[in-house]
DNA sequence: CACTTCCCCTTGCAAAACGAGGGGCATAGG
DNA sequence: CCTATGCCCCTCGTTTTGCAAGGGGAAGTG
């Protein structure tokens, strides 16, 4: 995976991970990896940057949460209403996007 | 459009704009302008350091030529056959990211 | 002669993903 | 008990890269 290739768009993989349901860091890295076939790996220094840029923008809250199998608390992200309209922009943005690269290169729309 | 956005794709943009024929700067900012419906307004800034990192890395080749209208000659660029190599793979790679992503955010692949 | 229009190039800036490192808590093994 | 391992969370410095700004040259126009 090319790190260059995910900037950008880092934000739009985050929330529509979170739409699923409240998650932590670990989870959205192995949800991430898993929705992508491996390609997407995020790492740590990617991740939780990410999350505090989205959380100070009001897209997203963290709380700690202690788990039931123990170890310590963990901090679960869950969307906010106003993250839920960023991810219909994001989405749409996307959309712009890559329709974009696809006029220059051609293929399916 | 969203610079962050970009990164990442513009060498993908540029080489398979010059699949079409030989460009200079001028035209291959107008030719992705008019592909992308003016999604994607590059740069001079942008545009010139990424040719000459292209050129740099053997993918393409430019060379001064006059122009029938007149005017100071222009830096035509044209792909090498190592370039055409390298187009394949970013549009396979660019095929990987897309895919990557429409599996994290849904929609058709 | 200004003035405009292209064209080409360079420098410094800013955003963002990443690598590396550190610290805390809990369980497992010696 | 004490160390090791496994998660989890966070941060600092580096690197890459698109972009804004600025500059310069050649040709055409009033």
């Amino acid at each position: 995976m090319d790190a260059q290739q995910l900037k950008g768009h880092l934000d739009l993989l985050l929330l529509a991970t979170l739409e699923d349901g409240p998650r932590y860091g670990g989870q959205i890295i192995a949800d991430v990896q898993t929705a992508t076939d491996g390609y997407f790996n995020l790492r740590e220094g990617t991740l939780y940057p990410a999350l505090h840029r989205l959380e100070k923008n009001g897209f997203i809250k963290g709380e700690f949460q202690q788990l039931p199998r123990g170890g310590s608390p963990v901090k679960v992200y869950h969307l906010t209403p106003s993250g839920k309209a960023e991810l219909r922009e994001e989405r749409e943005k996307y959309e712009r996007f890559s329709s974009a690269v696809r006029g220059v290169i051609g293929g399916r729309p």
